[in-house]
DNA sequence: TTGTACGCGTTATCAC
DNA sequence: GTGATAACGCGTACAA
């Protein structure tokens, strides 16, 4: 037989059987320019008849680089991470390149070191970040430490376009209080994200453009901050319904904040959108199974997660690859006139 | 300098430095029992110092076999994946593996050729089916043939125990089931998973396992079938809820569905749980986080990756890992007395 | 207990 | 155009 004790075919066996030598073989598989068309053919032959595919683990050795690229991730919402995934994986679809998924606990001390150690270990070609990490600088200035490229996705752009993929939180939330102050609604309430996001920051201050380009005033009453939970959009609701007057609508800087607040607003008798209109932000599977339906805000994650591979595995390609995106508003039925 | 070029430090940088062989490093590294302890600080002291770290390419072309796991899945349900993932990751944390993703379509025609040609390209370590394509037979004998170890994960058990984890649907759901009889419900609907699935097969069973045993006749007409979305789960609620008598219950075979069966209720003026009881499956995010809270089944799934992982990568654990789990029923606010 | 020589499967160099 | 030969970084016989 011409394969080899383990069964995979290597390029040898393939050198010897086409009767030519290995590197030969190589220059076949590399597609070199300069080749004899009767070798090629002779070589594809019998990689075809041996069902020889090359050995990944011995073109990383010589190439000294590897096809595998990371995501980075603590993110709390399943859908995003998962979208981002089969964002990246319709980039590096009909590549050689591989997806290595590492999800990192934000709020443990010793995550700058997990990472290290990941990085060090594997020596990936290039890594994804995701918020909320993505906006950790330090990790950043980690990677470049440690030699490995990086792209950063985030609401908003704070790196070079070269590491950055970005949205325009601000801009998508202006747009959705401007939306409800086209409804007639006057009195908009606002949950904040937790410190920290630069999203949460970014939404906020999208918050207070609409109101300003309204000429409508901030009101702290109506104003509440959470940390993205379901439970504190609960908390957040109740305060803000207590207000005095009442918010006619609310902005939630994420769908389980604006799904506790259709919570708090049932349970003392409200019914949305009848008399609480209210946004949420990412578009989640959870915005389009409670009821009311959410209108919410749209990242358009897959598209920036495919942009972002892009530029991470190829430098040509990426020149037209967008670094910025646009949210799109997303109308369901808990928003109504006044 | 002591570094390589492109400046990872490598065995010979730390045999050298060391005054020893790199077999000696080698010895080091793998904790080879016979050594010298002077020895091995002092080689010890130097990986220290250099911040060495095995090239984990040369090691998986000198091995014969890399540190890669791959998940395959085509999974509609991202809080089950995610769940998977975290799971995987808690059984490798602190070994030198990685998680490599792979999404496929179920529905494509050509599914087959694509985990053929990713498991040929990335020679990994083994893999990790989950459901519903882990229930695909020609899949698990794929992965025999081309000589990658596996494990399936399922809601039954459907192959040898190195090669499966399984949960038990069938008790789960008849445990649930029996919970509304012993609520007091008589007129208990069903919403069955989509046909293929076999973990729809097995809910099913559970169901008729429950009524069985109470000594309740199977209604067809207070029966559907629905393909685990929240759209046909509305569809399904309103063709049980048209159904006369009414059932006081409803056992949905997914969250997805029982929330929809819940948007159905809803909008013909019916309460839950006051007018109709309501219990789902898999206690993903949205069963928390609709109105009311679903009561539901949730699928151990972090500790049931975690054994696949295990058994995957360390046969030596893996015999202490269980091959089987039981669901719990989650008690929320979706089930009332008749 | 430690070192030498070689193999793993591929690419790169530089002749021919 | 093509082919020896030497890397790439690490593990394993086998010897010392």
């Amino acid at each position: 037989m011409a394969r080899a004790k383990d069964g995979k075919p290597t390029i040898n066996d393939v050198a010897r059987l086409a009767g030519v030598s290995k590197k030969t073989v190589s220059r076949v598989i590399n597609r070199s320019p300069l080749l004899n068309a009767q070798t090629r053919e002779k070589v594809e032959a019998v990689i075809a008849e041996l069902g020889y595919v090359p050995n990944p683990q011995a073109r990383a050795l010589a190439l000294r680089r590897n096809f595998l690229i990371g995501l980075i991730h603590d993110n709390p919402n399943a859908q995003m991470v998962l979208g981002v995934q089969e964002g990246i994986l319709s980039a590096i679809r009909d590549t050689e390149f591989a997806l290595v998924v590492r999800p990192v606990n934000r709020r443990s001390p010793d995550m700058l070191d997990d990472v290290r150690t990941f990085l060090d270990q594997q020596r990936l070609f290039g890594v994804l970040l995701l918020p909320p990490i993505s906006e950790n600088d330090a990790l950043a200035q980690l990677c470049d430490e440690l030699g490995v490229t990086y792209v950063r996705m985030g609401s908003v752009r704070l790196d070079e376009d070269v590491h950055m993929v970005a949205s325009n939180d601000r801009e998508a939330v202006a747009k959705a209080v401007g939306y409800l102050i086209g409804q007639g609604h006057r009195r908009i309430g606002f949950v904040a994200g937790p410190e920290g996001f630069r999203s949460a920051a970014e939404r906020a201050l999208g918050y207070r453009d609409a109101l300003d380009s309204a000429g409508l005033a901030i009101d702290e009453t109506i104003m509440a901050e959470g940390n993205y939970t379901f439970e504190t959009g609960i908390a957040a609701g109740e305060k803000l319904l207590a207000a005095s007057p009442r918010p006619s609508a609310i902005f939630a800087s994420n769908d389980e904040m604006a799904a506790g607040v259709l919570h708090a607003a049932r349970s003392i008798g409200m019914s949305v959108p009848e008399d609480l209109s209210i946004i949420g932000f990412d578009d989640t599977a959870i915005a389009a199974h409670i009821w009311p339906p959410l209108t919410t805000v749209r990242w358009p994650i897959q598209a920036m997660a495919k942009a972002a591979a892009i530029k991470l595995i190829d430098p040509v390609e990426a020149r037209d690859q967008p670094s910025h995106f646009l949210s799109d508003l997303i109308e369901r039925a808990s928003v109504a006139p006044v």
